[in-house]
DNA sequence: ACTTTATCTCTACACTTGTAATTAATTCGC
DNA sequence: GCGAATTAATTACAAGTGTAGAGATAAAGT
């Protein structure tokens, strides 16, 4: 089982990339991040190490002396306890304000709404089968 | 301006009582955290002392030398960056995942999704009226 | 082959965070 | 009024986190 890791903010971040592109070097990574903030390449290069630590990624194969990694847990698996601890905590459980939050939100295109309602279209149905 | 005030965990626990109340005193909130794990009033009370420093509380009047504390900020304002920021990190902004999340998620009664629905509802209407 | 450059490894360190003990001051029950 | 119980204030500290420098080593260009 993948014991619960718990991934820092910055971890959270590089993760993200390597997520992104299924697998991910570190100098890529570096060059990702450090176009938006200063950011040394050790620095992103320790993260690497701590999350191979940790079981978040493994080192698939190397291109030269360039080390490819893999992710070892999923995206959904390390979000799902992270959201909803903060929804717990700051909501005290409760969902709805987070949904309101992101239903409210700028950035959610038409699109981005469709896909929504079909979600939820087939959520319903299940809950009301169950019922 | 609220100064972006970054929560810890642990602070957000506790303004998560402290909003729920609307105010509150430190040895209330300690007795409902060690109601699901064992802390010490002190640790709650040092968090209490944080969280005046950071201008996310303060204190509003006192019964005896107990002390009554009101947020200063607001849950939402809390929130927002917050949520933003996880899923702009775990995500690469992208929304959709966590609403996929959000949507399959076991927690998610009939009741929240119909809310769900008018918020999305809404949104929509605003969306298409301005393009 | 030799210099340059990229990348890795190791080590370090200050700051943050969770947690608590100790001590001091009040208040409250009797 | 006095002892017992609360609450607050102060101090502390280990572990976690963000960040980077220095040195080693391999790769790549010439």
């Amino acid at each position: 089982m993948a014991d619960k890791v718990h991934l820092t903010d910055f971890e959270l971040e590089v993760m993200g990339h390597i997520w992104n592109e299924g697998e991910a070097i570190a100098p890529e990574v570096h060059k990702k991040i450090a176009a938006g903030r200063p950011i040394s390449y050790s620095a992103v290069k320790t993260i690497f190490d701590r999350l191979e630590e940790k079981g978040a990624i493994a080192r698939s194969r190397t291109y030269g002396r360039t080390i490819l990694y893999t992710p070892k847990i999923r995206r959904e698996d390390a979000a799902e306890p992270l959201l909803r601890d903060m929804v717990r905590k700051m909501f005290g459980g409760e969902l709805r304000p987070l949904m309101s939050h992101l239903a409210a939100h700028d950035d959610l295109s038409l699109d981005d709404i469709a896909y929504l309602e079909r979600l939820i279209a087939k959520r319903k149905q299940r809950l009301e089968k169950d019922s």
